[in-house]
DNA sequence: CTTGACTCCGTAGTGTGGTACAGGGATTAC
DNA sequence: GTAATCCCTGTACCACACTACGGAGTCAAG
């Protein structure tokens, strides 16, 4: 054990970050976190701000980014060129993907709308409005 | 070269499908489409209905089913107990799923939105509402 | 007869976001 | 002292829907 304790170990991290310790791993390997300083005995040691970091991710996750554009987002905030202005165009280029997503599911959601309301449920299954609008050929 | 016309190999039935030819032996194995003849040096010899069955599952797909799913929806079609209102049923199911997938996107996006609307896009990287909620605990 | 396009089969790789071992070493609690 | 945790690394695995590749056989045209 070291005498400073500030640090976490990875369970520890993990817990307060509410995620799970290969998770944490996971987030390193893929350049999401920084590799944290290594006590005598090889055992990582998280600073505070690790925790902070996992829980953006998380935040960041939550709100449609994936993990390579929340990588982007990280090394975006570390840059001292970075403006706000950078930070925002992030999140309305996310914004317009959430949009193109919403569409194609609301067209689907439609077009199965529509089929249902044909179909009254009874009746042969050849009469099926929505067998029938899957076999037709537009 | 076989005596009968009707048939055809499977480049030809992928491209009357629009899929790949990889992907109509992919069905194959994951028994969305029935195994077809083969010919004396073991060519598969699609039926056209092959071809209808293809776009009966990239319609589906359109809808928001997942293969599994069709398989289902195609082995139902088979069966002689299967009522329109058992499709109707899956049909009813599969909204209620894309319902929920509209109801996380709307959320993101209004998360977002309300984010965008709050950062002006000037002044230091600290004073962004974007970052700053990301990095908020709740 | 050769060339090129097509076919076969089986296996492996893609991307996404992790989760689950296996086989060790370290530390902690009692 | 010893048992229960914890930690390490590395690898493999999950779903999803393909896509690619290697190595070999088949077929039609010139």
């Amino acid at each position: 054990m070291e005498i400073c304790g500030t640090h976490l170990k990875i369970k520890r991290a993990a817990e307060l970050s509410g995620v799970g310790v290969e998770t944490v791993r996971f987030y390193e390997r893929e350049g999401l976190i920084p590799e944290p300083p290594r006590s005598g005995s090889g055992y990582r040691q998280y600073p505070p701000e690790a925790v902070r970091r996992i829980r953006f991710i998380k935040r960041a996750q939550a709100l449609g980014f994936t993990l390579p554009e929340i990588r982007e987002l990280l090394d975006l905030t570390r840059l001292p060129e970075t403006t706000p202005a950078d930070i925002r165009n992030r999140a309305q280029t996310k914004i317009k993907t959430i949009d193109q997503k919403l569409q194609v599911l609301q067209t689907m959601r439609a077009t199965l709308a529509r089929l249902v309301e044909a179909c009254h449920g009874t009746g042969p299954l050849s009469n099926c409005p929505i067998l029938e609008s899957l076999n037709t050929d537009e």
